[in-house]
DNA sequence: GAGCAAATGCAACAAAGTTGCATTTGCGTG
DNA sequence: CACGCAAATGCAACTTTGTTGCATTTGCTC
């Protein structure tokens, strides 16, 4: 019980979870752990080459059942993981879509102090989600 | 300019908007104005029956670029559809999104105010969206 | 009523996921 | 070390949500 400054390999963290060191796993955490914010599938997909799509998905869901990996939908409705423990830059959000161009902005905005919760619920994240119009896209009347 | 009580037809809307009166748009407006909540394309295309999905598509989009409906996402990233000036009971929210089963729960939580914006930007809609594990799914360990 | 642009309908495609099934692989056991 | 079995992978196929191209139909103006 001495204390690890070492991160933990990829293939230490399988062991631990308790399921299979497999090269894909160990590709897809390794990846998971050398990125800088959430990753989507299709990120994941285009980095890792030629991991077949649906093992991908079940590789991220499997990391996500055993702790290792966070699963959150981000501002679209996309899935996008994270390695677990590692630090995640933006992760309370204010954002701003316009409904006009489809464009996101983020806005410096701190975001509020989430509410009071019903009993048993543990809250991980939050998004304030603005929608309106852009200031370029309420310049054109259209 | 005396008052009007009587709320004009789809087919006088279609006209004051300058685009083209069709079958169609007509059942899809009256659809969307005798709807109570935002209404997703599945949805409206359930309920009209035999429309063309990409005709749906489009004239909503049309609707909406013609002020005549208003476009959102929802927290599953859906387009959703509601004519415009008809009262909407469920437009600012605060939601909790079950990150394990999926579930979304209505808070009654009043919304927080919305942060101020930057200069030309015009809010419509604003949703406070919390992400994290319900009371059931936080139960079980799993 | 004729002509033309606009709107519709159809086929096809794209992105994001999911499911079923056959094959391969990790790994505990002998 | 090799054997066997469950677990994981890879492939094909399908779903949902949305978009694009093109031929046909329809609304509206003259």
């Amino acid at each position: 019980m001495n204390a690890q400054t070492i991160p933990p390999t990829p293939a230490a963290l399988l062991r631990a979870a308790g399921i299979k060191v497999t090269q894909p796993r160990l590709r897809v955490l390794g990846a998971l752990r050398a990125a800088t914010r959430p990753m989507s599938h299709a990120e994941l997909e285009a980095l890792l080459g030629d991991v077949d799509r649906v093992t991908l998905y079940r590789i991220l869901d499997t990391l996500a059942d055993h702790g290792l990996a966070t699963k959150a939908t981000d501002v679209r409705g996309v899935f996008r993981f994270s390695a677990t423990d590692m630090p995640r830059p933006h992760d309370d959000h204010v954002h701003f879509r316009c409904s006009r161009c489809g464009g996101v902005f983020c806005l410096k905005a701190a975001p509020p102090p989430p509410p009071r919760l019903p009993r048993g619920f543990r809250l991980e994240e939050a998004d304030f989600d603005l929608r309106g119009v852009c200031a370029k896209c309420s310049g054109r009347t259209s």
